[in-house]
RNA sequence: GGCUCUAUCGUCUAAUGGUUAGGACACGGCCUUCUCAAGGCUGGAAUCGGGGUUCGACUCCCCGUAGAGUCACCA
């Protein structure tokens, strides 16, 4: 479809924390790069001094690092304001640019409603201004179609504090011209930004490239999500304990959808099956419970090396001390958790599995199973139970389902809730658990015997 | 307010002139069941309004309406 090579770029401006609005664009930017073959850039562009911070930048590199979104180069806007001046000296020598004497103090702002009122500001006594053209100028969004704009209104707009501080408009342009940039792929709020863009292209003699607008990601009040308007930062899912591949796939289907009806995709399907054309115009709500249900569908499916690894950052304790007991569990955790940090709730105070570390002997009351509390008959079978449990090998062959295939028919024959409930509160002692075999299998066959005994002391 | 973009279930979306308007999340019911989940089955739920074009419009055009973005010496 191109003779070039394809280019593009994540341009992100490090004044906050790396949020999901931003990291869509970055996505579908790298997707579209990675499809084509192509080449995909991070510029960092910090080129307000006043807002940008080393710690976001840092924020928005590791985000991309965790998140497996590689780039093939990095720049950084501050590092390269000789060449900006270069395209500023040669603007204001052709005649598209000027130094422009202003009245510093007072500025024009629009507001929320629309008015338009004068505020107080700082600002130079001297800047550098576009000179527009002043004339209608039209772009093919490989997205929305064609759209037309009529620069008039725009008047002569700045580029540049100063011959060392150029601004936005130039800075953005004057790069992804230098870096060969063939498609612009960002959010939609930069549409109205193309015609001044475009305007800039021209005027430096450059070819102006493809630009696809991707719809805004809004929040819950459907405004778009920013800090201030409920974006959560990536790092911070990260720190829940949320998969990488998880917020891909959901933020892929996010304004995108493949032809078929599956929803989990892997990062390279996405990219196999990915096409500007079948991206969404218009703004979506994110939705934190699908983001939740794609982490729980990855969970489940990982492997159990990579379960453990995720789970040590939020339980080490238990990964260094009580390792078997902790892998008896995993089938049980990948099933109930959404997010890592999940396991700890799960493992503590009022959590399903806080009997496996904490336990205290169950009374009698609530051994006998509500619909039949008879004593004599939790007891009796208890001790059933408990002969059958103690002729069970405590060794590598012990699985969750072999304890059952030793107690189910007795449970069967003789009443699975008469049984089982008493056998499963004796050993763990809370309304909420998993199934007296899962329970056994855990706690290990002395445990459990030790358990039981208890309990059938309480009811004697 | 000017300019620009957008409009299918509550949410994410499929259907690019002919479907009983499909799927997913969430919600309800049922099954399974010793508790909690998971799972299976299942239900409710949408084409913003009005005009055209057409044998036929979710789909194309126009007008409304609504929402969003933007209007900085931020990016």
């Amino acid at each position: 479809m191109n003779d070039k090579p394809v280019v593009t770029r994540f341009a992100p401006s490090p004044t906050g924390l790396f949020h999901a609005g931003s990291y869509r664009a970055a996505l579908f930017a790298y997707i579209f790069a990675r499809q084509n073959k192509g080449k995909f850039i991070l510029r960092i562009e910090d080129t307000d001094k006043e807002r940008s911070r080393k710690e976001y930048e840092d924020n928005i590199i590791d985000s991309l690092k965790w998140l497996g979104l590689e780039y093939d180069e990095f720049y950084r806007q501050s590092e390269r304001t000789e060449i900006y001046r270069k395209y500023l000296k040669q603007l204001v020598d052709t005649g598209h640019a000027y130094l422009s004497k202003e009245t510093p103090g007072i500025a024009a702002v629009v507001g929320k409603d629309g008015e338009i009122r004068d505020e107080q500001v700082s600002r130079r006594s001297e800047v550098i201004r576009f000179k527009n053209p002043n004339k209608k100028v039209a772009f093919d969004d490989l997205i929305r179609g064609r759209v037309e704009f009529d620069t008039t209104e725009l008047g002569d707009f700045v580029i540049a504090k100063s011959m060392e501080e150029p601004i936005f408009h130039l800075v953005n342009v004057v790069d992804d011209y230098e870096m060969g940039m063939t498609h612009i792929i960002r959010g939609e709020d930069h549409i109205s930004n193309t015609p001044r863009q475009i305007l800039i292209y021209e005027a430096i003699g450059a070819p102006v490239p493809m630009f696809a607008h991707i719809p805004l990601l809004l929040s819950s009040e459907r405004a778009k999500l920013s800090k201030r308007h409920g974006a959560v930062p990536i790092s911070s899912y990260r720190e829940k304990g949320y998969l990488p591949g998880a917020i891909i796939n959901f933020m892929a289907l996010l304004g995108w959808h493949p032809v078929d009806d599956r929803e989990v995709l892997s990062l390279p399907e996405i990219i196999e099956q990915f096409s500007l054309e079948r991206v969404q115009k218009s703004g979506a709500i994110f939705n934190d419970e699908k983001l939740k249900w794609f982490n729980k569908q990855y969970i489940s499916k990982s492997s159990d090396t990579d379960f453990v690894e995720h789970a040590k950052v939020f339980v080490p304790e238990w990964l260094s001390t009580s390792s078997t007991t902790f892998k008896k569990m995993l089938p049980l955790l990948k099933e109930k958790i959404s997010a890592f940090s999940e396991i700890t709730d799960l493992l503590g105070q009022g959590g399903e599995l806080h009997f496996v570390h904490d336990y205290e002997s169950v009374p009698a009351d609530k051994l006998l199973w509500k619909k039949n509390p008879d004593r004599e008959v939790a007891r009796k079978h208890l001790q059933e139970c408990r002969d059958m449990i103690s002729k069970i090998e405590d060794n590598d062959q012990l699985s969750a389902e072999s304890i059952k295939t030793s107690i189910w028919p007795y449970a069967e024959a003789n009443g699975k809730g008469d049984v089982l409930w008493p056998l499963r509160m004796s050993l763990s002692g809370q309304d909420r658990s998993p199934d007296p075999f899962n329970c056994i299998y855990i706690l290990g066959i002395t445990e459990s015997l030790k358990r039981i005994d208890s309990a059938i002391q309480s009811l004697s």
